[in-house]
DNA sequence: TCCGCTCTGCAACCCAGAACACACAAGGAC
DNA sequence: GTCCTTGTGTGTTCTGGGTTGCAGAGCGGA
């Protein structure tokens, strides 16, 4: 399992080879507006405080990658050795066990920082991070991390914001899979995407695109069961499906079937 | 109740993970031996890099306040307004559902630090604290905490490394609970919770102090399959179990079953 | 010493969701 | 159009663990 992910990183992933991780999907066609405007570290919460020219001096040293879809951006066998900030694209983080069942952390849109533990001197972490479209990502390397940020209070109290959050997240996920049953995760979990997916288009129809597999990946359970429940949502009317792509219709009644338990 | 004498004794194990409690600090050698001179903040990790003279200035600050087993030290209806610290005794963490099944976050050792989410600015919080023994419990207010600890950059650091730690805890035991079974995950927190327990007398004999029903919130599981587990395990000679107390005898075997998935 | 409470051990039944196994449909690539 | 891959719908079987209910056992307190 293990060397596969390394394969993976490597070169061109084998779809069939990675169990755990849904099949690679098109590329993002939706991808708009002037790529040379748009830089790394504008749009980073993380980074707000700093000044413009401080911004500019440290954009000189960022690097930036390409990964096509289905591309392990790090995983065990490669340890973390910068920060990622996600430019374009969308980013799984999962973690897997031996037999090769995965669970996701989180899918990341553009803006994102992830391998955030490097910060806090973690070197070792087990996930993984694949891109799951085509994806553009800057990399801080430690030095510059070092350089820059640890030694920045301003960085700090973000940092620790961040990561206060993720806590709060992480506890509440924890308590919902052990206390709540699918369709409440499922509900939950869908409106929590609708928020975070940008307004596609004049604000209007904010689709998630996400597909069941991958959905299922985030709840904790089978492509199956996750399908039969989103069957019975889209039954009722709560929302809309078309293959990879979910419109939510109903909030308040989604919100009524997040917060029932076992 | 025993009143352990919170200056725990030399010998201080190899500490790998803790993760139901912030790490606590190796006893400093030059503080032992006199218990008064055991204050709340001398043995917090959070302080380490303090000097002696600026720990002494806001100990004086630092009100501490006695509760009874049972007691709530806050929750919901209560919220946050200080960061605790725990002097002795052992405290719980939790969350509840509307209908009253509950999950718990950690099980807190003398010198853990709690309601860290105050540091991060996440006022609103739903977890629940109960101290589960008789606990002298330190609080500082929003205030001190403001003046000396958010400004102070050392501390920022460790308050970062703290949370750092709790979500990649967090997120190992998401996973768990997603992908393992009772067993496995009873396993892993046996010999977790058997790191994390100070070595009762001599460095020998490591009890673990915990009842099956506080096992079972901590693993997501009802009390009768926890204690059908604990059977099977005591059967097989893994542990070896009395009143509200459990002595690992194989860690090596346990490891095993903490790997296993599915 | 006896009482009462908390902790642990069963056992019988039930059910959500996992596993497995297909069928088919929607797009892309050609 | 025709493949072919990837996503979705559905049924069946199976089982881990939840639920309920009770009995006995250890421990602390009066």
């Amino acid at each position: 399992m293990k060397d596969e992910c390394a394969v993976g990183l490597a070169g061109t992933p084998a779809a069939g080879e990675r169990p755990w991780s849904p099949q690679k999907r098109e590329v993002d066609v939706l991808t708009t507006g002037d790529p040379e405007a748009f830089t790394c570290l504008n749009d980073v919460d993380l980074f707000a405080d700093l000044s413009v020219a401080e911004l500019e001096s440290m954009q000189l040293m960022v690097p930036e990658r390409r990964f096509r879809a289905g591309e392990l951006v790090f995983s065990q066998s490669e340890p973390v050795t910068s920060l990622f900030i996600l430019r374009s694209g969308r980013v799984r983080i999962f973690r897997i066990t031996e037999d090769g069942k995965a669970l996701t952390m989180a899918i990341l849109e553009p803006g994102a920082v992830f391998g955030e533990m490097l910060l806090v001197g973690q070197r070792m972490y087990d996930n993984y991070a694949e891109a799951i479209e085509e994806s553009v990502i800057c990399q801080l390397t430690v030095d510059d991390v070092e350089r820059h940020l640890i030694a920045d209070a301003r960085i700090a109290v973000r940092i620790s914001r961040l990561l206060g959050e993720q806590v709060a997240r992480l506890e509440e996920r924890l308590t919902d899979l052990a206390l709540r049953p699918l369709s409440a995760r499922t509900a939950k979990t869908l409106l929590t995407l609708a928020d975070a997916s940008r307004p596609s288009m004049l604000g209007q129809a904010p689709a998630i695109r996400i597909t069941h597999e991958q959905l299922a990946g985030l709840l904790g359970a089978t492509r199956e069961a996750t399908s039969k429940t989103m069957a019975e949502f889209a039954a009722e009317g709560l929302i809309r499906q078309s293959r990879g792509r979910i419109t939510v219709r109903d909030r308040n009644r989604l919100g009524t079937i997040a917060r029932r338990s076992s």
